[in-house]
DNA sequence: GCCTTTTATATTGTGCACAATTTAATCGCT
DNA sequence: AGCGATTAAATTGTGCACAATATAAAAGGC
């Protein structure tokens, strides 16, 4: 099936390298793999009534309760055009209260409710479900993770 | 600075490992890595008047002119929803044109325009500009292209 | 104390991503 | 041929993601 060394130019030849081909483009990879892994947490998120994106708001704020919009969007690389509008519907569905700081009138606090800290016990479950499904191996998991981190971590 | 092993109850511990913590999911890595990264090729990509979607979309037309809207879905996991109105901006911008398929009308058949085909020419340095400013050693690169496609490829 | 500059959040507008539904054409079965 | 089932694309509606701008409050210089 190799084609002969001195074939004529007529014969088949390995194709030239196409840097532009879809199957080469590491950006593909990782916009597919990461449409992929959100499309996972959905399934899991949607009884729960979280998008992904107020998911991983409400994992800041798990970890660190009472933040500003501001640092929020530090941690998880995101601006108050985004955030604002999430903030909102987290707020209407009563998992976390905004509230203008009184010291600093252009603040906002994010503070989570009763029911937003309840919300984690329900949620605890879901990062071993999401890497089961995903079929890796952990230790390929866990350097993917680090390779991610490194890459997202660069100066943006 | 270890803890004593028969420290008093009182003394500091080691933290419990927090499943939810922001730091430890893949998910929000994946998540971060690929939304900076369509941030390093907007700036790209904004000269020729396309976003990153647009782009993969004209990466597999370029690679076979004359497709479906179905199999250009196919071939970057996106559905009607996403890429009819996607389709019609690059229709707008004169790179492709939408043509009902005469033998089966309920099929639209994409084709790149002379136009389109040239923007090919402006597009093909970008991976490798990409690649550099990503900063991280080739074969990291490589591997990680890998493991992705791997992540994306499993059943959906 | 004013006035410029900076900072924090909000608003507006565009373009995905996707679920759910709709429309219309083709297929399959009898 | 007739008709229910399937298929392809479009439409509708929600929620990000982000650029650009607006609003308003605080900080800093003089």
């Amino acid at each position: 099936m190799t084609p002969e060394p001195d074939a004529p130019d007529t014969a088949k030849r390995p194709k030239p390298f196409d840097p532009l081909a879809l199957d080469h483009q590491l950006c593909f990879a990782l916009y597919a793999a990461a449409n992929r892994v959100i499309r996972l947490y959905r399934d899991q998120l949607e009884p729960l009534g979280l998008t992904y994106p107020q998911y991983l708001t409400l994992l800041v704020l798990w970890e660190r309760d009472d933040l500003l919009v501001g640092e929020i969007g530090e941690a998880l690389s995101l601006d108050s055009g985004t955030l604002t509008p999430l903030l909102k519907r987290l707020e209407t569905a009563g998992h976390i209260v905004r509230t203008r700081d009184a010291a600093d009138e252009r603040r906002v606090r994010i503070t989570l409710t009763k029911q937003g800290r309840a919300l984690r016990a329900k949620a605890v479950n879901i990062p071993e479900s999401i890497a089961c499904e995903m079929g890796l191996p952990l230790e390929t998991l866990v350097q993917l993770k680090q390779t991610l981190t490194t890459l997202a971590a660069n100066p943006s």
